[in-house]
DNA sequence: ACCAAAGCAAGAGCAGTGCTCTCGAAGTTG
DNA sequence: CAACTTCGAGAGCACTGCTCTTGCTTTGGT
């Protein structure tokens, strides 16, 4: 792999790169409902009609983006907990850790965040290409869980007999190895994670909550406690 | 009141009520990134820079369906409450209600909940016309918690001390005569309400929750313990 | 080493957009 | 009735996503 295949595959590389990278830049200044292709490659140095070689329309280069989101958005999860548990931290710390770290991602790039967890753009459905990377974070937060499993620190929250059979299904689905009962939890921890930044981000909270750091912090061990990881 | 000032002002109002139908229309058919003013225009059979005489802007079109949103979705949650209130409901059951509420409305008119909860649109800050209507719905959380308060069936949630003067705030500001542990717990309460149904909403739960229902009627029990009312 | 095939940038062009300006017709008010 | 305001229509500007055609450059097989 990685075998150089010539000038012309290593400028298509490089050129897509550039593209995306002049694309993040403007989205980031204005936002995606106005990222303009024709501005991308004016700035770029091209002509409009040649972005058309690497990305067939504006939907794709927003969905690549998107891809790239979740990705650098798992990322920083994924991180987040290596460094937590290297440090020897607890579950619930880990736990609370990983949501810090997807708040400060969000603050940070808040133009993706909006990508990936606001409203989608067009008429739009989500390319199948984007559920791998999607799911890093969930998958950080379902590695902590199990962790908090394994070493008999997880209070098992109480789950009503209906949702059985989906908790079953969705444990042997993406949560194998989960007593049943924490995984809705889990789903609805991490949802609500999403609405809590998405709040903040969003500018809902504006007016309401002051100490958005604290604030967070507090919820997030709440959370913490409705997915079974209580304090100490 | 109601005074009948003539044909130009009652006709003023007509026409920007079918304006704002004809948007809705568009919007629930198109979503709003596609939603054009010319479009618009020509379903009313005028031409586009009449429309401008109503709206001064897309942006201001866009910012009254939001208000427009706002109201009906608070409405909606108002009267669900209402219902579970005279039908002698506890105040768990009509926080639940009124969470049922909400996701039943946004899975009616998704494209409207994505204007208020979702990304928000371009460069924008939010008018300060829309915070009324925007804190409908979390008034009338705040009003089940205090009912639940006041027949003394309200259970405290922790709060950690670095959270007191912001919750001494947040209560002086509006929720007044709760008890400030629980009103952190609510706000959060509310953001976690808007994740569940956004994450529904914008199809991040396909693949991962099936029996969606069943899966919120579960989560908006556990926001109801989360906030201090505890079932049964 | 040559030459056809493929990849590429550029330009023109289409249909559509938000928004501005001007002009004449209509309604409102003294 | 006259002065004034409001309105709809039309033309026009700068912009958008996207397509198509035209040549040029790189590539890969013979």
């Amino acid at each position: 792999m990685n075998t150089v295949r010539g000038a012309r595959e290593r400028a298509r590389i490089e050129v897509t790169a550039a593209i995306k990278d002049e694309a993040r830049r403007r989205l980031a200044a204005e936002g995606a409902a106005k990222l303009s292709l024709r501005a991308v490659a004016r700035e770029l140095g091209m002509v409009s009609s040649a972005l058309y070689r690497y990305f067939p329309s504006r939907d794709d280069l927003l969905t690549a983006l998107i891809i790239d989101a979740y990705d650098s958005l798992g990322a920083a999860a994924e991180e987040a907990d290596a460094h937590a548990l290297a440090a020897g931290a607890p579950p619930r710390a880990r736990w609370i850790a990983v949501c810090e770290s997807v708040r400060t991602w969000a603050l940070r790039h808040p133009h993706e965040y909006a990508l990936v967890y606001g409203s989608p753009v067009p008429g739009y459905s989500a390319p199948a290409d984007t559920i791998g990377p999607a799911s890093r974070v969930g998958n950080v937060l379902i590695g902590v869980v199990r962790a908090a499993y394994e070493g008999r620190g997880l209070a098992l929250p109480p789950l009503p007999p209906a949702l059985g059979p989906e908790a079953d299904r969705m444990t042997a689905d993406f949560a194998e190895g989960l007593p049943p009962a924490v995984v809705p939890a889990l789903v609805a921890a991490w949802a609500q994670l999403a609405g809590l930044v998405s709040f903040e981000l969003f500018g809902q909270f504006k007016g309401v909550v002051e100490e958005r750091s604290a604030f967070f912090a507090h919820a997030a061990g709440q959370l913490a406690h409705g997915v079974g990881l209580p304090a100490v």
